[in-house]
DNA sequence: AGCACGCCGACT
DNA sequence: GTCGGCGTGCTC
């Protein structure tokens, strides 16, 4: 018996190894083999008896699955997944399939259930449900559900759900990496019960296992989970969720760089099964695509029940560094929030104390040695890279002149947590960012807290934006609406727009009405007008028009190039070598592309690794491919390293 | 991805 | 004359 194995490296083809006699072997099966001198992990895709003449195989070192995880059609979603995304099917299949050894360890739900609830759809909700299921019926098989926050997606999702699991059917359910600390489990935890299982990456590799074997089986019917979670296996696949489909952390940022969203169209397409995105800020390329007639489009026209979408009020205000962060508006209506017994949340998307170091007679700002990025002041911790989390003694004297005049300036989540509980002294604050959530389980008990009214003011970065749900907040401040705004990358400006609505959406979702203070240092920015006014089609459209001029999604779709390395005359002199292989290309095969760059990225060096780019735009996919398959050969050599990133999702 | 093989420059 | 840089190709 032979078995043909797909390798997790970016190797093309499947390697053909003897299967141990007496040993069963199955296509779906994970075994583990000698590849040049390795043992490494392979995916059995074929099982057959024809010895292959040409070369002498190996035997399989050990076989680990008495049972198929995956069969035929992960199989040709990983094929797929390569070939769109410039992998090798066993590196998707690597990435698909869980890596336990023995499926374990039952997931202890992290929270209390509850009875189950029946949920009752508003009149919304319930024309959208409808909407759906009829144009399922009829074959429409890919939505766009859009609904300002706190419209009640959710409900519509689960009846959908609900739906298809009672004819059978799986259901996966995608939420972004952020939500791991959102209520979202819970809540389908409450409807669904064991029939749910939960998919992420703070489970170990063994509950990864187990809860993968229970869904392929069709013991659960429902997953909820994130990114990874788009390669679930089941019997008979009845849809895939997406919810914030406009949220970066659908794409992978490594190899196999793909998009969730985009491999759960595949997956429609080879298992009929329904693809529904929602959001309340959608991506301008799911929009245009809903209205270019590729996606259903499903609006609701207002929040669910009787709540209201908060007022929000643009104000000017300038911190003048450290000396105040609140202006006068946001800390009257905090108080005042506070003192009737609601509740407050600020963001401030930035972690950390100060963002710079410098020295005040030089000027000279210290950076991480291994990024070109100033070194954030993180307080006892000293200085910390959120590039490299490279870690460093805050310097006494000035590193370039000697100067003791050392100053930080910006301020982040740390300092301002410090300022504020001066500010409010008998309120209860906590904060929620990255560093705060390290030390603790403090996501889950932050929930419980705010749900028992024991928090009267949350202040932290995006983590606070998405996925809760506190029916007592009325007050969002927004301490500094510019952060970000103003990145070198044509998504910086839809990045902002849906944090920030997301964010003002977390006020005013129970019964008393919302307010958002919004904080900038340009209060005439357009943006902050759209957000004013709630007035999503007028950002979008003025989107479109900026992407339409620069030729960007969507109305092209784009590749990166990015040459890496430790040696930046080697990277400067590859990237070059690329470019003109492109340009011969381009020329000879007389594809329509629009060819960017060299360029040094706008993050220059990160982890000791300098970085150039090309940017590849065209509206004809097959070309770009082409293009990039025949170019790639120019690949980095030595410590040389080229990384291409098909539909990147930022340019940094 | 990692590794061996193989071809041209500056050196004990 | 060799050591060693890195470009090329292979791995069942």
């Amino acid at each position: 018996m032979f078995a043909d194995l797909y390798v997790p490296f970016p190797v093309n083809g499947s390697f053909t190894y003897g299967v141990p006699a007496g040993k069963e072997l199955l296509p779906g099966c994970r075994v583990v083999v000698d590849f040049s001198g390795r043992q490494t992990l392979a995916f059995t895709v074929n099982v057959h008896e024809s010895e292959p003449k040409e070369y002498k195989v190996k035997e399989i070192t050990s076989v680990i699955d008495d049972e198929p995880v995956f069969d035929r059609r992960l199989i040709k979603l990983s094929e797929e997944i390569a070939s769109y995304y410039f992998s090798s099917p066993g590196e998707v299949l690597s990435l698909a399939v869980p890596s336990g050894r023995k499926p374990s360890g039952r997931y202890r739900v992290p929270f209390e259930k509850s009875e189950k609830r029946n949920i009752n759809l508003d009149h919304d909700q319930a024309r959208i449900y409808e909407e759906i299921i009829d144009q399922y019926k009829a074959g429409s098989l890919h939505h766009l559900l859009f609904g300002v926050t706190g419209s009640g997606k959710t409900e519509v999702y689960i009846e959908l759900a609900r739906y298809l699991i009672e004819r059978g059917r799986s259901v996966i359910y995608l939420v972004p990496e952020i939500s791991i600390s959102s209520q979202i489990f819970s809540r389908l935890y409450n409807v669904f019960g064991d029939e749910l299982i939960i998919y992420h990456s703070s489970i170990t590799p063994n509950q990864r296992l187990h809860s993968w074997n229970k869904f392929l089986k069709g013991e659960a019917r429902i997953a909820v989970g994130t990114r990874s979670a788009v390669f679930l296996q089941c019997p008979d696949l009845g849809a895939i969720i997406v919810d914030e489909e406009h949220d970066g952390s659908y794409k992978e940022n490594s190899s196999p760089r793909y998009n969730a969203r985009r491999v759960a169209f595949y997956r429609s397409k080879n298992e009929k099964s329904l693809v529904v995105l929602g959001s309340a800020t959608p991506s301008v390329e799911s929009l245009y695509a809903a209205e270019s007639g590729a996606l259903k489009l499903h609006r609701f026209t207002k929040r669910f029940g009787s709540s209201k979408l908060p007022e929000v009020e643009v104000v000017e205000f300038n911190p003048g560094d450290g000396k105040d962060y609140l202006s006068s508006t946001l800390k009257l209506f905090t108080k005042r929030a506070v003192d009737e017994g609601n509740q407050v949340i600020y963001l401030l998307n930035r972690r950390g104390f100060s963002p710079f170091v410098l020295c005040n007679q030089c000027g000279h700002v210290v950076e991480c040695p291994h990024c070109s990025i100033s070194m954030n002041f993180h307080g006892s911790a000293g200085l910390l890279c959120h590039y490299c989390g490279m870690k460093k003694k805050l310097p006494e004297v000035c590193e370039k002149c000697g100067s003791d005049e050392i100053v930080k300036l910006g301020s982040g989540t740390q300092r301002v947590e410090d300022y504020i509980k001066n500010a409010y002294r008998d309120f209860r604050i906590f904060r929620l960012d990255r560093d705060s959530v390290k030390k603790k389980n403090s996501a889950g008990e932050l929930v419980e807290k705010m749900n028992r009214g024991e928090i009267d003011l949350l202040l932290g970065t995006q983590m606070v934006a998405k996925g809760f749900d506190f029916p007592n907040v009325t007050v969002v401040g927004i301490l500094m609406a510019d952060i970000g705004l103003h990145l070198p990358d044509f998504r910086a400006s839809e990045r902002i727009f849906s944090l920030l609505v997301q964010v003002a959406g977390r006020s005013g979702r129970g019964e008393k009405p919302g307010r958002v203070i919004l904080q900038t240092l340009n209060s005439e920015h357009p943006v902050f007008r759209y957000i004013r006014d709630h007035d999503y089609y007028s950002f979008y459209r003025a989107e479109l028009e900026e992407r339409k001029l620069l030729k960007y999604p969507p109305y092209s779709r784009l590749v990166r190039l990015l040459v890496r390395g430790h040696d930046e005359e080697r990277v400067i002199e590859t990237v070059n070598r690329l470019r003109s292989e492109i340009d011969s290309f381009v020329r000879t095969s007389k594809a329509d592309i629009t060819v960017l760059g060299p360029a040094s990225a706008p993050l220059s060096k990160i982890a000791k690794n300098y970085r150039h780019h090309i940017i590849l735009k065209s509206k004809n996919t097959e070309e770009l491919h082409r293009t990039v398959a025949e170019v790639r050969k120019i690949s980095g050599t030595g410590k040389i390293y080229l990384e291409i990133d098909m539909d990147p999702y930022d340019l940094l």
